[in-house]
DNA sequence: CATATTGGGACATATAATGTTCCAGTGGGA
DNA sequence: TCCCACTGGAACATTATATGTCCCAATATG
């Protein structure tokens, strides 16, 4: 069953849409019938044309009667609505879901990926690939994007797929800690070259001292330059992390692990944060600052796997995203913790 | 499995020809990679454009890559051609042997229900259902309709839904020897009353001696006036019998009831027809005839059930019917015996 | 270097979806 | 009994989408 489902997901998309406004018509046939188009129109809130392209459907096929008092669901029709549910349960669960978590976390748009990034690995890509064909939705001439590292945007990076000669992309902190391929600089390069665009890197690693920063920047015009198109980017699209994991990875003090171990679950852009949305800590670094949000244009978040669910309610409190992309394991663990 | 891929065929049946699409253009660039667009089109004999349309969909998704050297399906596009070969098959299934029975038995178009209408009652339903949108289908003004006896079409009556006054609905042949309600005057009358049009009846049972056939038919002109109109029909539609079970029903003499069971298998309109589709006897009535056949317009055939197989073999040999509605079980019987 | 094929792009046209409006019936309530 | 608000059916202009038909620069192959 959810095997099917997800490959219907796949090979033919657009088509749960029809399946589930048809069952939806269905259904509120059922609960209000007898009832006429205008009616059923305004209940579903569609318009009376639409709805009668539904309906004429749903006639053709046996499943409802017209009469002068308006229509009504026929015994298969009845019996086809209780098939259908659980069928389309599963279908429409994810977008019910996105909706709920949409409002709940207070982001314009969730989009849920089916399945389990940490199980299944084409899960994993399909994230990635959701998330760059997102990107590419809001792309246009001219725009600087401010990518993060990550192995998701690694993923993401890797599947995109537009022609943007004009677009600069840059990474959104500095950060030389990680495994390379999955550093904030790499990724920009590897997604400004996917599109044929421009990249501009920052050669900063993370936790430098205060001092040290400011003497780097002094030296290196370069930095400066980077740093102020980071705060002016159109999209910012970043991944999560969870805070112990991150901390553990960019070699913090033992003491400032342990700091963030007990008060942080989310980490995003070097910023650590509560479950509750507030920033705990910061890494020195030059690049993205929280503050800086408001500068920027779209905020993207990438995240799968229902282990970061903590991390991912973290971050999205901590600030206003307009599109988070997660698997489905993610979204159900956070439906389970808000 | 099977139950999902009944609910789309209710539900959103013209998606299954998009699925099967894709499927297909995935299978043949997985065939012939790295292959262009144009030679693409060939192979699969469908436009360029089209082809074009499918592939962008299918680049979106992530399953094949363009490169200059034509395209070609990635990893994850290789693995969804095995998942949706099973998938397809059964979807697809049906089709394909729909086109298979076409040929074989030499029909224009052959309608396969999904089920079997001897364990599942919609599915018997569904043949009536779908019998009558063909009859829809066809149906013009001022035609003469000629219908048969039986439990299917009178499934098939009670489904029709369409308004054509100007429309006459006959019975194809006398016969009262049933039960009343699949009679086909009846069922021309309920035909008739649904189309909101006329109806003529035939008061002449079966198996009559020729000597008071034509008492009756000289005392009452009536009878010879719908003789003739069934003799030019524009759309025949009638049911299919095993002929052993017709002859008992039919309560002819015991020797012609032997005489049918061991020369006979299938039963359509009075005649019995032995599998090669010869006729081999004929009720003596009033109506349609088998040289009738060059006459009529169209030729709808409708039959249920894998019981039926050797009939609908039988009498699909013995004349040039236009369109056969059977459900999946029929059909595969079929199949297994040409 | 010539050639055939590639993907990408553009644009007119055909087809389908949709918005909008009207109509003749027909129940139910006054 | 009459009226009114509702029904389904139909029509038509408008919009959106799909499709057919070219052309182009790039590129692998000989």
């Amino acid at each position: 069953m959810e095997r099917i489902i997800r490959l219907q997901r796949k090979i033919a998309p657009d088509l749960i849409a029809v399946v589930e406004e048809r069952y939806n018509v269905l259904k509120h046939i059922q609960y209000a019938q007898p009832i006429g188009r205008r009616a059923l129109a305004a209940l579903l809130g569609l318009s009376e044309r639409v709805v009668r392209a539904d309906v004429e459907f749903l006639k053709e096929a046996g499943l409802v009667d017209f009469s002068g008092l308006g229509m009504s669901v026929t015994e298969e029709g009845h019996n086809l609505i209780a098939e259908l549910a659980q069928y389309v349960g599963i279908l429409h669960g994810l977008t019910k879901l996105e909706a709920i978590l949409a409002e709940k976390l207070g982001i314009k748009q969730v989009i849920i990926v089916p399945g389990d990034s940490e199980l299944d690995n084409s899960v994993f890509r399909e994230i990635g690939r959701t998330a760059a064909s997102v990107l590419t939705e809001y792309l246009q001439d001219d725009m600087i994007i401010a990518v993060s590292g990550g192995s998701t945007m690694a993923a993401l990076a890797e599947t995109v797929n537009a022609s943007m000669p004009t677009v600069t992309v840059v990474p959104a902190r500095g950060g030389l800690g990680e495994q390379v391929e999955y550093q904030a600089n790499i990724i920009a390069a590897v997604m400004a070259t996917k599109l044929g665009g421009r990249y501009r890197l920052l050669h900063i690693p993370d936790g430098m001292s205060e001092e040290a920063l400011e003497a780097v920047r002094t030296s290196d015009p370069n930095i400066n330059e980077v740093a102020d198109m980071i705060k002016h980017a159109d999209i910012l699209i970043h991944g999560i992390g969870e805070a112990h994991t991150m901390s553990m990875r960019r070699s913090h003090e033992p003491d400032v692990v342990n700091y963030i171990g007990k008060n942080c679950v989310g980490e995003a852009l070097g910023h650590y944060f509560s479950l509750s949305g507030d920033c705990i800590y910061t890494t020195n670094s030059v690049g993205f600052r929280l503050n800086d949000l408001a500068e920027v244009g779209k905020v993207i978040a990438v995240a799968g796997g229902q282990q970061k669910a903590e991390a991912i309610v973290a971050v999205t409190r901590a600030g206003s995203q307009d599109v988070l992309v997660i698997d489905e394991a993610a979204a159900r663990a956070i439906q389970s913790i808000i």
